[in-house]
DNA sequence: GTATGCGATTCTGTATACAGGACGTAGTAC
DNA sequence: GTACTACGTCCTGTATACAGAATCGCATAC
């Protein structure tokens, strides 16, 4: 493990580097929406040449993170209304899709069982404990790799690939709204009975409920949002 | 419209010429499952410099039509049946719903309606018309701007792309199989009741009917397969 | 005759230099 | 005081040069 991530570390390119850490930050809300990429700066900040930097600009523009404007230069992508309930319109079209595929592979693979029984009874730990920042954060990266894992079971490599495109989308949106720790609670309980939808091999249940997840997800995005920008949710960049 | 393509053909960049070249010729399968698309070759072919040919290469295998190799170079991308499947089955899941939301567009938009309306009568009139190599191009050729007004009717802005993205890999497909004239009926009856509830407003119709033919387009290719490479699907590249 | 090692060639990954266009600003004219 | 124009600066798009890695072929040793 320690040998593949260092051949990793060697393998990887300049524009590799560039594009993560853009992604990151981008993921993060450190770069807010709007905020302008030109190609020296970031040639500055990164050490590497224009090359590399162009190469990142461009993967995260075909990925949607950035936007290109012919002879103007990128910008990190806007957040709109529009384009929240495009992202979860779609991810309900998609990881329904996926939710099953896992739950087959699920009944298959012993390994994968082990590990989404595994992340079953952490998302049950997670429940019994008290509301707080850190629960919330801990529900959140358990609810990452709970998301990563379906990814990773996912047979269709079209399906696969698409529902990993989208994720930095996702990740941004948490960052720049606000901890609803209500919305945890229900989120935690939603993903215990896709858990065990999943683990009892009801592929059926296992992709409503993720209909139903994602559905509450945007509609608590936009109840929140509808407090007003001054609730934190500070979309429009 | 003249001066329209002028000016886009002044505004199109290098990269973008080459892009779309090797994507045509990968689509016509002129360049075949495999062949080794080296950069400096394609300098001299191309009369563009590296640069360009880099990031036409980097689009291309963000596509999914050349392998990237990380210090071996690219290659047109092979074609296998589980890739054959698991593109029908991703089609399957979007196009319904893409459907769905070109039947409430075309419900609401008089033009887009109209030239929903002016397709199905060429349809019909591809219908009537005897079986030859003629018709099956002018059906795949009508079938093809059909399916481009559903992709522009598509509201959804990830969908929309994501649809399009997966286009040129269906018309390489149907490139490097040979015309089922048999198919073709069917597929133009399929596109004829379509376009129906389409134009109905029956938006379930239409996207059952979309998943149907889907389903029964893959079976004929898979059909096609099993009676042995020397029919001509020559798909292993 | 076969296997192994060394060298040459070819290619990618990267850096950098150059040209053309866009935007902002300042100055001038009305 | 306002509007228009011209100039300067910045940035992208493109070309090209250089270094390191991988692969292929050939020669040699067993």
């Amino acid at each position: 493990m320690t040998a593949g991530a260092a051949s990793e570390s060697q393998e990887a390119s300049k524009a590799d580097l560039v594009h993560r850490l853009l992604r990151e930050q981008i993921e993060l809300g450190e770069l807010a929406p709007g905020t302008p990429l030109s190609e020296l700066p970031l040639v500055e900040r990164t050490g590497a040449s224009r090359t590399p930097v162009r190469e990142a600009l461009r993967r995260l523009a075909a990925e949607g993170l950035v936007d290109l404007v012919p002879r103007q230069g990128a910008r990190v992508s806007r957040v709109s209304l529009q384009s929240v309930r495009d992202l979860f319109d779609f991810r309900g079209l998609l990881e329904p899709a996926a939710v099953r595929q896992a739950t087959d592979a699920a009944a298959i693979d012993p390994q994968l069982r082990r590990s989404f029984t595994s992340m079953r009874s952490e998302f049950a730990r997670i429940q019994r404990r008290a509301p707080s920042q850190a629960r919330s954060r801990a529900f959140y990266e358990l609810a990452d790799r709970f998301d990563w894992a379906v990814i990773g079971a996912t047979r269709n490599e079209h399906l696969r690939r698409t529902i990993a495109e989208l994720r930095p989308h996702t990740t941004r949106l948490r960052n720049l709204s606000h901890v609803d720790p209500q919305r945890v609670d229900v989120s935690v309980a939603e993903h215990l009975v896709i858990c065990d939808a999943l683990l009892r091999g009801d592929a059926d249940v296992a992709a409503g409920k993720t209909a139903e997840h994602l559905a509450r997800s945007v509609e608590t995005i936009f109840r929140n949002l509808a407090r007003g920008p001054g609730d934190g949710l500070d979309l429009l960049g």
